[in-house]
DNA sequence: ATTTGCGTTAGAGCGCGCTCAAAGTCCTAG
DNA sequence: CTAGGACTTTGAGCGCGCTCTAACGCAAAT
């Protein structure tokens, strides 16, 4: 994904102190994004192509004016948009579930349950992950600690075993 | 990922408890490997389509004899390997990267170091994808307990910005 | 006057990881 | 004898998320 040296960069801002509810808090306004942005400037910030920002805005998962050239003139609120699907594509929604929740917000006032829905939901997905990557890494460790060369078995007791992998 | 499925049995048959060492160390030899196994025993047994077994064979992950009908007999090492494969393919690492650790498996005892080195960096990767997700997981923690609709900003300190996402 | 540079568009192409289709072989049960 | 079912092979197809190409427009700099 073009989108991971995003969050790389953010981790690193972040130095190693514990992602926190108020550290999220501080990153979208962090460095107050300006009233009005060209293109290269939206995607040095996001540390997306241009070329991806075009495709988001083609998927309608944003809106974009143009000035009197017809060059994207990107606002604040597309900015924070576009801040908000990154992250949401980082953490694994996909271009579908992101075009049917933006879809729920062009729709009103109204469609907000059902957008909590999605939310909710995706956090269960991400929970999901978190406990499957940490069993991974558990077992990768095992792997490492207990020298690791051969596939057939994470469990090195029969030494045998190396030669049939 | 059709692998998805062997991961969520795998959480279920851990309950809520922490994944640790130990708890992979049984995984693997959990219910002891056939000594020989049909396609479709294996896909049962991996929850995965018969059809990716036969990919990634083609692949060349992994070596499958055939008995006198030409139909696929595998042993206990190819299982273990293919729980390996798996495992690996859950936790990221690409079909590129498993085909490059398996031919360095295939190579000998030699190739051990470059094989750590992988190992080692690949559970870079796992924690790297760990903290993003853990931060992800903090964004829409935040979102939807502080009332989460609007796209247009994270932090909803300005009621008016809603008409705008 | 022309080159450089940044932008535009529609649409094609790509890498990944499967996933399936077609056509055939073999064994068993009715 | 035949029908069903599980398997085999080769090769094509697909969904996703970009990513790039081609042809063009406009404007500031040389």
């Amino acid at each position: 994904m073009a989108t991971d040296d995003l969050m790389t960069k953010v981790l690193e801002a972040l130095g190693d102190a514990q992602p926190t509810v108020e550290a999220i808090h501080d990153l979208t306004d962090l460095a107050e994004v300006p009233s009005s942005m060209t293109i290269a400037e939206v995607a040095d910030r996001l540390a997306l192509p241009a070329h991806t920002l075009r495709y988001y805005e083609r998927a309608g998962l944003v809106t974009v004016a143009r000035d009197s050239q017809g060059h994207r003139v990107y606002d604040a609120d597309a900015v924070r948009r576009l801040v908000f699907l990154t992250r949401m594509r980082l953490s694994g929604m996909s271009m579908r579930e992101l075009q049917h929740y933006i879809e729920l917000v062009d729709a009103g006032e109204r469609t907000v349950p059902e957008r909590m829905a999605m939310l909710v939901e995706h956090r269960d997905t991400i929970v999901r992950r978190l406990r499957e990557l940490t069993l991974s890494l558990a077992a990768v460790d095992y792997k490492i600690t207990t020298y690791g060369g051969a596939t057939g078995s994470d469990v090195e007791r029969s030494p045998s075993r190396e030669a049939a992998a």
